[in-house]
DNA sequence: AGTTGGATGGTCT
DNA sequence: GACCATCCAACTG
């Protein structure tokens, strides 16, 4: 329900900018491929190569709606969160905190943010390269049974204050409007226009 | 309601 | 050695 666009080399806000690298690799080669990174040292995010090999172009998915399948993604949500708190040392007190929110978070939050769609997916770098076009493939993309397709809005890029203009006021960031499953910058910024 | 800072490691200069 | 397509808790007002 929310998605950014990364156009090309030329997308000064892209990983791509400085052309091919051993992490980027994958967004050169072919469309409908899985483009995975590590941010922050701790989050991953996942991409979907949309142009033709050569152009390194990609949708960045920021946040996913559970329709089925949410108590899978709840799973994994505790897995990653876990996980987590075993690499940290010492473990603290909030730990089972953590764990009792994330337990009585509404299914509509778990996927609300790009690095929480990677942890609700069990997504990480081991998925970079992943044919999401192949039936086959343990994560691929499927063809919505939806009636109509819903409204969008748009917005400029998060995250990106790196990057002059004009790319960082491009608004190709695209989003459900009052969809419950946006990620939380998107949600305060629907708040905003509002009021 | 808005801002700040800490966690944490791969990647690139 | 700086930077980072993030998230969340703990602040401030």
């Amino acid at each position: 329900v929310e998605v950014e666009a990364y156009a090309g080399q030329e997308d000064l806000a892209s990983h791509a900018r400085a052309g091919r690298t051993k992490r980027n690799a994958v967004m050169f080669g072919s469309p409908g491929v899985a483009y995975v990174y590590l941010v922050y040292g701790m989050h991953h995010c996942l991409n979907v190569v949309t142009e033709a090999d050569g152009r390194a172009a990609a949708l960045l998915i920021r946040a996913v709606e559970p329709v089925k399948g949410g108590e899978g993604m709840r799973t994994a949500r505790m897995e990653w969160q876990q996980r987590r708190i075993a690499s940290r040392r010492p473990p603290t007190a909030a730990d089972d905190r953590d764990l009792t929110r994330l337990r009585s978070l509404p299914a509509s939050r778990l996927a609300a943010g790009p690095a929480l769609v990677c942890a609700a997916f069990s997504i990480d770098r081991s998925d970079d390269g992943v044919d999401l076009c192949d039936p086959s493939s343990d994560l691929r993309l499927e063809v919505a049974d939806e009636d109509e397709p819903p409204a969008v809005a748009t917005g400029p890029r998060i995250g990106i204050d790196y990057a002059p203009e004009p790319w960082l006021s491009r608004p190709w960031r695209f989003y459900v409007p009052g969809n419950p499953s946006l990620s939380t910058a998107t949600a305060r910024e629907v708040r905003q226009v509002a009021r």
